[in-house]
RNA sequence: GGGUAGAUGGCGGAGCGGUCAAUCGCACCAGACUGUAAAUCUGGCGCCUUCGGGCUACGGGGGUUCAAAUCCCUCUCUACCCA
């Protein structure tokens, strides 16, 4: 039994492991283990492309280990390198302390976070001193830092890189120092990062840390799964745009997605041969794990009603116009952000009151009519 | 310190005196099709409009011109090359 978990937490959303007899002989000995797992506070969301080390750190936290979970407030401030065509802005210590709160909020969907220890980089990387970041940096070439793809590749585009950025993988690396990470996870655009941890434990006289790096799942679009695409479903999302936005995944995504994003047993779901059935699976485990069985059943009724049997949902949001005339209820009620765009959707046959499409520009709408934009997006008018 | 090239709509990137609200790609919106908010196809995509038109926009400011995103001056920012 706990062989077969320690194979999953091996292998399941794992790319890579540096160095695998280490980790598990490490796993096998029966010490609790200090699984680092650090993160800036570049963005307010969580989107499910980061749940996936999350989901790996409760694997640990199931088998008894410790998630040394490190907030980036320092690190956030100067920005990675890592996996960014452009340079990452530093941002301002006021952005970082805004997006931080409901960080560790999210994680905590997945983690224990009682259980885990928090700690911010600034309280040690603050103190450095030029000195000792001499001596880090000496444990590096630049060699190293130009031949990383992300760096050349910007280096040859005739991109900036600003030293500032060569500064990072030094302080992500001593962090694992600070503390004393057994194994650190992260996605594989962190893999140099890691490693820089691994070298500079070393030079601390620390046993050098072991590796996961996860891979990175495509967004609903089949690109990378990246905030600045639009193509996220994010922890945060409301219980009918999470299982509606699960819904609209490629197909040939879904077993990714369900091997990935979810934890349920693989052979369990061998019974759908039904595509539309399988991403339905997906969508309510998905919807269930962030929010609740109830509230995933809900949002799935919500979405058969709506885009199955083209129904209007019973659930219909309601809204008091001051001017009862379609233009400006289309408005005003934030369907559309301006009058030239509500008319041109209404010529395109994307409004109806009532079910009925509406043909004309000036018309009125009576109460208790329910007004419809698109497929999606309903109104009642009171 | 010196030189060169740039700054255009949410992003990338054309345009280089009028026909530019600005080609195109991405993103986005609507429609068709579908098991699907996928794929594909079609249309749209600054704001206001009594649909005639009006207004605000091409890094900031100032000029030239009947007319400027396009020319000139200046400021701010960026990249590259040389030292």
């Amino acid at each position: 039994m706990k062989n077969d978990k320690i194979k999953e937490l091996l292998t399941r959303g794992v790319e890579e492991i540096i160095d695998k007899s280490s980790l598990e002989k490490k796993l096998k000995s029966g010490k609790q283990l200090r699984v680092k797992f650090g993160t800036d506070p570049t963005s307010p969301n969580i989107h499910l492309g980061r749940s996936i080390p999350i989901l790996k750190l409760k694997d640990f936290q199931d088998l008894g280990h410790k998630i040394v979970f490190i907030v980036g407030d320092f690190t956030g401030l100067i920005g990675d390198t890592s996996d960014k065509e452009s340079e990452r802005p530093m941002l301002t210590e006021q952005t970082v302390k805004e997006n931080l709160k409901t960080y560790i909020k999210q994680a905590g969907k997945i983690i224990d976070i009682d259980k885990a220890e928090i700690h911010y980089n600034s309280k040690w990387l603050g103190k450095l001193k030029y000195m000792d970041i001499g001596h880090q940096a000496d444990s590096f070439s630049l060699n190293e830092f130009i031949s990383r793809e992300n760096i050349s590749k910007r280096l040859n585009n005739g991109k900036r890189v600003s030293l500032r950025e060569l500064l990072y993988p030094l302080m992500q690396g001593y962090d694992s120092v600070e503390v004393k990470a057994d194994v650190e996870i992260g996605g594989t655009d962190q893999r140099f990062n890691l490693l820089a941890g691994r070298d500079l434990q070393r030079l601390y006289g620390q046993e050098p840390q072991d590796i996961i790096t996860n891979p990175l799942v495509e967004g609903l679009d089949g690109r990378k799964m990246s905030s600045s695409f639009g193509n996220t479903i994010n922890l945060f999302d409301l219980p009918n745009d999470m299982f509606g936005k699960t819904m609209s995944l490629r197909d040939d995504l879904i077993m990714k997605y369900f091997n990935l994003l979810t934890r349920i047993d693989l052979e369990t779901i061998k019974e759908y041969d039904n595509p539309r059935d399988l991403k339905m699976k997906l969508a309510f485990e998905i919807t269930k794990m962030y929010h609740s069985e109830r509230e995933a059943q809900i949002a799935q009724d919500y979405f058969v009603k709506t885009f199955s049997k083209k129904e209007i949902p019973s659930d219909v949001p309601t809204f008091k116009p001051t001017q009862y005339d379609i233009l400006s209820i289309l408005v005003d009620s934030k369907l559309v952000p301006s009058k030239a765009e509500a008319r041109r959707t209404i010529l395109q046959g994307g409004v109806k009151i009532n079910g009925m499409v509406v043909k004309e520009i000036s018309c009125n709408v009576d109460k208790d009519s329910t007004i419809q934009k698109g497929k999606i997006k309903f109104i009642k008018i009171v």
